[in-house]
DNA sequence: ATCGTGTGCTACATTTTATGTAGCGTAATG
DNA sequence: CATTACGCTACATAAAATGTAGCACACGAT
């Protein structure tokens, strides 16, 4: 499967910071979405799939393991949910729904 | 040139929503990492190439045109740099740095 | 005046990722 | 059993990113 991504080993940084693992991660298409979907509690693969305008299972696999093997995900017996550790880094991203919105008004 | 991206005008999402404009943006290859290498000032294009691990300049181009599409850049006499927008979604970025860190402990 | 240098930006062939559709094996429920 | 939903995979097609090269333009120095 798909390697592992810790704040080590990254594809999008020679540094190794940890911060550009995060951002190299988070920066693959549908990675902060399926964080932001699970934000309300933990969903099915399939409804988190119909929740991500269907994408592909292809893609959401890949991510949900890389997500799962960087800690910020768990499957349970409710499906996958976000670990403490995810809902931790969450918390960075929920007032980007306020942001969303000034920046509409913004844009008009 | 590449469609400006606004609240209302989204690849991953068909319903519109402002945020889900937005986390499609955010979650489109470098895009991230060009708003986090600009958080200390404006950089020129080539700066911000080489600090962005020599990503292509094809892909950094097609960022830079949406980013400054949607308002969060600017391109002036110093190279690119935030706009007040801009700074303003970086704002809730600039925790993940501290997150990074206890993310690495916690993978050890 | 031209040579060198740095800027923002583009072309294009190759490689990597994502999409879309179908379907697998398993487990729980009727 | 038959159904249903689960997590997950195969695979052909389409889209996006990479890497390398180079363009046109502006500036400052020799």
């Amino acid at each position: 499967m798909s390697q592992a991504i810790k704040p080590g080993r990254v594809r999008g940084s020679r540094t190794g910071r940890p911060i550009m693992a995060l951002l190299d991660l988070l920066g693959r298409r549908w990675s902060l979405r399926i964080l932001w979907e699970l934000r309300a509690g933990a969903l099915t693969s399939r409804a988190l799939r119909t929740a991500c305008d269907d994408a592909s299972p292809t893609v959401l696999q890949t991510r949900l393991d890389e997500l799962r093997g960087a800690g910020f995900l768990q499957l349970g017996d409710d499906g996958y949910g976000l670990t403490p550790l995810g809902r931790e880094l969450l918390e960075n991203f929920l007032p980007l729904h306020r942001f969303a919105d000034r920046w509409r008004k913004q844009m008009d």
